[in-house]
RNA sequence: ACGGGUGUAGCUCAACUGGUAGAGUGGCGGUCUCCAAAACCGUAGGCUGUGGGUUCAAAUCCUACCACCCGUG
């Protein structure tokens, strides 16, 4: 229903996604570029500036054809979360549906794209101290403590989220007790509307060739420096946003608990898990448009892109 | 060449004195409205190197062959 009140004139947003390492970058700035429009990053380990090589963020040089934003724009340091990725990415593309037609989101969290596209239910933001409570009172009586809990503070959602995941208890309790209300009372699943149209686009490869590429890329980042980087950042190990794959198999080595040669074929394996998540991810959303890494030019042909290409002929002309 | 050892799931290994094979890991599939590159769940793989033999019954015992490893030459 409210697609149809869209039209071609009404601003367009395109969402690129993928697994990791399938080539989201170079797609991405090709298209924006094409377009003559900025990138918007939606990879939530790409936003910490000290985590450079690890997260395969676009190079000096690719950020220099292309502006970008939500790249290295955080310290691993300053807390994040979907919620704020909404709100900053909802005022940024305000602000460059003023300039452009058409902007390119491109990464590989699926909630954060979500969050962008159909919203997310505005919560209170986590309170720290709840939040160590509750993690404490996990690592003390465990989880069923909080299964405990939950039965009592919210039995309707007890009824629906998988009671083994502590990350998902955690998330209900810290809410109740934040707001002193059912966490299920507050979610309301609904998607928000949106003043911009959508396309999302997915990128694939077949299985084993993108497992290479993975293996490749982490062999490429090692060259780079990741053992480097991830060793100055080693006394802030404890930091969520170094609780991610290709630092935290090296914490390990550095913690000598497993050789370097562990570490590296644990960085791939963990890698290769993470693209399968993103592809079951992306796959459940019917809207992707699947495409491979150099379709490029396909996707300039989409009646959506053409439609801008066509536009910037006519500023040009004038 | 001789002596010893090992051959079990893609990989690393289990299976007491014979009772028709298990685990870790990887693979595959999925869940997920906020620390998400996180957290969690579910599955499929083995004519036990090959051929004989003993036995009601063999991964397990005997035998021949093959492969690999160690030692001596």
């Amino acid at each position: 229903m409210t697609a149809i009140q869209m039209t071609f004139n009404d601003p367009l947003l395109v969402v690129i996604a993928g697994p990791t390492a399938v080539g989201k970058t170079p797609f991405g700035i090709e298209l924006a570029g094409t377009c003559s429009t900025e990138i918007i990053s939606a990879d939530s380990r790409q936003f910490y500036r000290e985590m450079k090589i690890g997260t395969a963020a676009p190079s000096r040089e690719e950020l220099a054809k292309v502006p970008h934003h939500f790249v290295h724009h955080l310290s691993i340091h300053e807390t994040y979360n979907v919620s704020r990725f909404e709100a900053d990415a909802l005022a940024l593309l305000d602000n460059l549906f003023d300039k452009h037609r058409i902007a390119v989101m491109v990464g590989g969290s699926g909630l954060y794209i979500d969050a962008v596209c159909r919203g997310i239910d505005h919560l209170p933001d986590p309170d720290p101290v709840i939040r160590n409570d509750l993690k404490e009172l996990l690592s003390v009586s465990g989880i069923e403590a909080l299964r405990d809990e939950l039965y009592k503070s919210d039995p309707e959602y007890a009824k629906v989220v998988d009671l083994a995941n502590p990350a998902r208890l955690l998330r209900a309790l810290e809410v109740c007790r934040a707001t002193g209300v059912p966490y299920s009372t507050l979610r309301s699943n609904k998607s928000k509307q949106r003043p911009f149209r959508i396309l999302k686009l997915a990128l694939e490869l077949p299985r084993d060739l993108l497992y290479e590429r993975i293996d490749n890329r982490v062999d490429r980042m090692l060259e780079n420096g990741l053992f480097e980087e991830a060793l100055a950042l080693y006394p802030q190990r404890h930091l969520n946003a170094l609780n991610t794959v290709g630092y935290r198999e090296l914490f390990d080595h550095f913690e000598g608990l497993t050789s370097l040669e562990y570490a590296v074929t644990k960085i791939k394996t963990n890698s290769r898990r993470y693209a399968k998540r993103q592809l079951t991810w992306f796959k459940k959303d019917q809207d992707y448009k699947w495409f491979m890494p150099d379709d490029i030019g396909r996707v300039l042909e989409l009646p959506e892109c053409k439609m801008q290409k066509a536009n910037i002929k006519i500023k040009n002309q004038l």
